[in-house]
DNA sequence: AATGGCTATAATGTCGACAATTCTATTGAT
DNA sequence: ATCAATAGAATTGTCGACATTATAGCCATT
């Protein structure tokens, strides 16, 4: 009976971290505990599928029914609960082609993403964008390969270049509801995104592309990228 | 001092009335006043930068600031308000750039639609096409031109398609979000949606290209298309 | 044993009241 | 006349209580 979010004790604190906080400073208890309810869901502490129960959350979270209900309803915003009235909200279990419907739609969007990053990004973003990938490349090296690409290295990258696109609207859309579904549904199956040496080369050609100015080449690239981690994912749920 | 939405006389209902319609029947309160005011949102009732006021709504619709409070967390999961923590809710308004930006997110998200379209359509679900294109056309003619398209016509043909994509997750994000901020940015700078006969010529295209099942071709048009619309829209802003 | 209905319990929906904060306008000083 | 400070009003945030609806368990009937 602890209290979900309160431990979190991150090890790295990598720029998905960083930059998926929500930024207004949660000066109410609403937004406190709507905070603290996604992490538990996306975490898997509050497993997919099961109810919410109103009178618990708000003793475990020791406020009021008034402002916890507001929290469920900014996570029905998010999708990550669904209500129904008069019987309540539980949180959302994803199947395999409702996930496989999220990864067509990132395919498209951070294709896009990718594609105004290559017309915008200056000097600077690839030099960042470089960075990024050799700190990834030393990462992997330090513990002993896999285990960084299963984290959540591989998003700072894509996070980074979402925001290099300059998009605010498509970094909300991403950000702060796709990835967290994702993530989910990560937790859930307890899958590992394999074929980390493969996703590193493909990050290199991206980034090649962007500093081209490639915008084209950018774009389908990253939508390639993606596009074969959505089959992976599929030959891993077909063999279950 | 009149209830917004209660009296919505809808002369033809369109399929984009129908298909936006919260399928959930609103037996609460708070989805109720909900949907009541995110209509009078888009339609301009509520000024976008305008405060929010609760208790003025409260009065207005006839209910307690709980089931109000929910309701607008919800629009704020929409993107229809924005809250600030101690000072309230306001009524989104976007600017030119924003603007662009859900279009720039449109043109990826619709060519997806239209390439799983393309794919998945059945002959029925052509013939379908068919008939809305054909109905627009006598429309058209009937109405003098011009009115047709800038009104909802033209999104029943885009609703249809996401709908043959088959993808729900998309058509939520593109139908029940993005299009509402769309909505609302026309009213706000009551521009006319002009170039209807070229995009009818676009809409056969695509057309077309789904019935040959050339799914590529079909993403590539929708594209095109909507980049067009883009391209009009800040013509259109440059002149102002 | 299974099914149907009834009762008791628990959860959700709604309300009004109070506390905390922000906004407003008046006052006073420079 | 402009600006700062302050007191008052209005608004937002939070809570507890009540009404309404769903759930679970029990009993009777077949």
């Amino acid at each position: 009976m602890t209290i979900p979010g309160a431990s979190t004790a991150m090890k790295t604190e990598s720029l998905s971290n960083r930059v998926s906080k929500t930024s207004r400073a949660s000066t109410t208890l609403a937004d406190n505990v709507f905070n603290q309810i996604r992490t538990a869901i996306v975490k898997g502490e509050l497993i997919p599928g099961s109810k919410v129960n109103e009178p618990q959350l708000s003793r475990q979270y020791g406020i009021s029914r008034g402002p916890l209900r507001e929290a469920i309803r900014r996570l029905e915003g998010c999708k990550l609960v669904e209500i129904t009235p008069h019987i309540g909200a539980k949180v959302i279990s994803l199947n395999r082609s409702q996930t496989i419907e999220i990864y067509e739609i990132r395919e498209a969007l951070e294709s896009l993403a990718c594609r105004l990053a290559a017309e915008k990004s200056t000097p600077k973003d690839c030099h960042k964008l470089r960075e990024l990938l050799t700190a990834h490349e030393k990462q992997i090296q330090s513990e002993n390969g896999q285990l960084y690409y299963q984290k959540e290295g591989d998003l700072d990258f894509h996070y980074l270049i979402i925001q290099l696109s300059g998009n605010a609207r498509l970094f909300t859309i991403l950000c702060e509801e796709l990835y967290h579904l994702l993530r989910l549904y990560r937790v859930q199956t307890s899958s590992k995104p394999s074929r980390p040496e493969r996703a590193f080369h493909e990050h290199h050609q991206i980034v090649d592309a962007i500093e081209n100015k490639d915008a084209e080449l950018a774009a389908l690239l990253m939508m390639r990228h993606i596009s074969n981690a959505r089959k992976t994912l599929i030959n891993q749920l077909d063999i279950e």
